[in-house]
RNA sequence: GGACCUGUGGAGCAGCCUGGAGUGCUCACCUCCCUGUCAAGGAGGAGGUCGCGGGUUCAAAUCCCGUCAGGUCCGCCA
């Protein structure tokens, strides 16, 4: 069928008789002389057609774009002066002596050519075009270079590769689960996997000791830019290992990557920061770490203030953050608005900001807030920031997590609308990995009343806050750690709970009756009473991990097949109406319509 | 569930603010011409429910209300 990939032939190739077989993607026709542009997996060449094989020149002048060709002809040099250095096979081009078409095609319904931005539906709608085109081409092609990487430096380590079930019971994830009702009937379902977590640790109960998954998992929530419904985890466990064993062996698994991949050396072994100086700092459990604007903690300098807001805060228990924006002073009252506009858009009463002014006797602060400022007050604050003439002042004043959780995606719109990360900014081709560490076992959920883990109900207590779990929930340290990278959470995990009785301490404090975990998790609980050894535990999101690699904005871009809004395919219009048969058979009847 | 943005021949856009004939641009498509192009070029041509519904008006792509679809974000979700 074949003798060579259309993107392999090279000068050494010439003269050489070759049979292509690949698909038009362009036809530059002149009458007497035809080029067809012919496309495989391998690449692109100049097929050329001329009256010295006419029957070849007559199909030439029929084919059409993205027609399926047969070419046998011979390889040859380009006139002196006809190379073309864009692309790989530039120096030749195959004299065609026939052009077979194995198969014609309708005119594609978006451009596959260049790098147009055709309508998201139509793109997923005929994936198959989509695919074609190189951008997304790549993505795949790049998608299983990882995973190849990835299970070689994985079986390096002993790990090995262990297929856990989809048709499974509700996993403990906290979100929605996609349910596969059966026939077995009366009301009962399975649920796809959100993750494999319980299953993992019972393969360590089973003494698997080194276990990886590329594992599919399912969510039923709404998606985003780096979120789809079902997506693809890196699952790791590992048996007697502790976090410097995980932070070592991914650190190495990263910096093969990014060397193999990207040619890319990272600085290893990466930084780490606490939950707590990341909230403090950034606002944010996963910092982007390649700019500044890093957020000022005011409550020093405003401890006697009679600035209102700052004083309700403060007294409420609260915090009042700064953000410096350098050069911002020079923002006219409609960007102001703009950015006040934005956060109360995310919920936030206001947004207060001060301009550092040249004043007679030194930098002076121009802001609706002045008038309440002592000059002690001003002078402290340009200290506390750093702030000098020219630079503006954002100020959020309020609850600590919700404040500074704001302010930190100020710091990150700031950064975006003035140039500091995104294409063509200082920070291109920076590679800012960092574990966060030592993050609280609970959170305080004020609308249930109740203790809720911050990670899942497996993550191991830091043993010295063990008799914490019954005096104060609170001041419990996880063994957990989150990979970030340049502001994305690449994942997560922790070292896990193997003793039972710890387990049961911690359901306790999460409200969870030893009745309640029997039924939701009593095979978790049966296996670690069987000897359960030490373990722990990661996983990484494969999708948003590829995304970032191949440089682009949306995990779609990465996913063969992927899902658009509402977890809607507009290929194979799933999901779709069941008839009324197929769910009596599963014991489901249909809601009357409201 | 909410906010914002988008919806105009097959594709990408402009037109909308300030209502006046489906008006324009680039690409694709069809026919013809053309022997060195690589985003080929030239001549001609076809192709429209301006997302949908309602309202205002002598008149709506344009203004108003509703609705649907997509995107981004918030909520939700590690």
């Amino acid at each position: 069928m074949r003798s060579h990939g259309a993107g392999t032939l090279r000068a050494d190739h010439t003269d050489a008789t070759v049979t292509l077989a690949g698909w038009v993607s362009r036809r530059r026709d002149h009458g007497g002389v035809a080029f067809l542009d012919l496309r495989d997996a391998s690449g692109t060449c100049q097929v050329v057609a001329d009256p010295s094989a006419s029957a070849a020149l007559a199909a030439a002048h029929e084919v059409r774009p993205e027609w399926v060709l047969q070419i046998h002809g011979t390889v040859r040099r380009r006139p002196e002066g006809m190379e073309n250095p864009s692309l790989a096979t530039g120096e030749v081009e195959v004299a065609a002596s026939s052009v077979t078409v194995l198969s014609p095609a309708e005119t594609p319904p978006f451009p596959l050519e260049g790098g147009v931005e055709a309508d998201e539906t139509l793109r997923v709608r005929h994936r198959y075009l989509d695919l074609r085109r190189e951008t997304p081409a790549h993505g795949l092609r790049l998608r299983a270079q990882i995973t190849s990487l990835i299970r070689r430096v994985m079986e390096s380590h002993g790990f090995i590769d262990v297929e856990t079930p989809m048709l499974t019971r509700s996993t403990p994830e906290g979100a929605r689960d996609f349910l596969v009702p059966t026939r077995a009937g009366d009301g009962v379902a399975y649920a796809l996997p959100q993750s494999p977590q319980l299953f993992k640790q019972l393969l360590m109960v089973a003494g698997v000791e080194r276990y990886y998954q590329l594992a599919r998992c399912f969510r039923d929530e709404d998606l985003r830019a780096d979120r789809q419904p079902e997506f693809t985890q890196l699952d790791v466990e590992a048996s007697f290992i502790d976090e410097e064993d995980l932070y070592a062996l991914f650190e190495e698994l990263f910096a093969t990557l990014w060397r193999e991949i990207l040619d890319v050396e990272l600085a290893t072994p990466f930084p780490r920061l606490s939950y707590d100086e990341a909230m403090r700092r950034f606002g944010t459990d996963k910092p982007d770490t390649r700019f500044g604007l890093e957020l000022v903690d005011l409550a020093a300098v405003f401890a006697d203030t009679e600035v209102g807001v700052f004083r309700g805060a403060l007294d409420a228990g609260g915090v009042v953050v700064a953000v410096t924006l350098p050069g911002g002073a020079a923002l006219t009252r409609k960007q102001l608005d703009d950015w006040v506009d934005w956060a109360k858009g995310r919920r936030a009463k206001g947004l207060a900001w001060g301009a550092v002014e040249d004043g007679e006797d030194g930098p002076t602060l121009r802001s609706p807030l002045t008038k309440f400022m002592s000059a002690a007050e001003v002078d402290a604050l340009l200290r506390a920031t750093g702030a000098g003439v020219g630079d503006l002042i954002f100020f959020g004043a309020g609850p600590a997590t919700f404040t500074r959780e704001l302010m930190g995606a100020l710091r990150v719109a700031l950064a975006q609308d003035r140039g500091l990360i995104g294409p063509g900014s200082p920070a291109e081709g920076r590679w800012d990995f960092l574990w966060v560490t030592d993050w609280p076992l609970f959170e305080w959920n004020p609308d249930e009343a109740r203790w809720d883990p911050l990670h899942h109900p497996f993550t191991a207590p830091r043993e010295q806050d063990l008799p914490h779990l019954t005096d104060d929930p609170g001041a419990v340290a996880a063994r957990g750690y989150d990979l970030v990278l340049n502001g994305t959470e690449l994942g997560g995990g922790s070292i896990r709970i193997h003793h039972p009785g710890v387990q049961q301490q911690v359901f306790d404090v999460l409200g969870i009756t030893p009745e309640e975990a029997q039924e939701k998790f009593g095979f978790l609980l049966r296996g670690l009473a069987h000897g359960a050894p030490p373990h722990g535990g990661i996983a990484f999101g494969l999708d948003r991990m590829v995304m970032l690699m191949a440089g682009v904005a949306s995990i779609r871009d990465v996913i063969a097949f992927p899902k658009l809004a509402r977890g809607y395919d507009p290929m194979t219009d799933a999901p779709a109406r069941v008839d009324d048969a197929q769910l009596r058979e599963v014991g489901l009847r249909r809601l009357p319509p409201q």
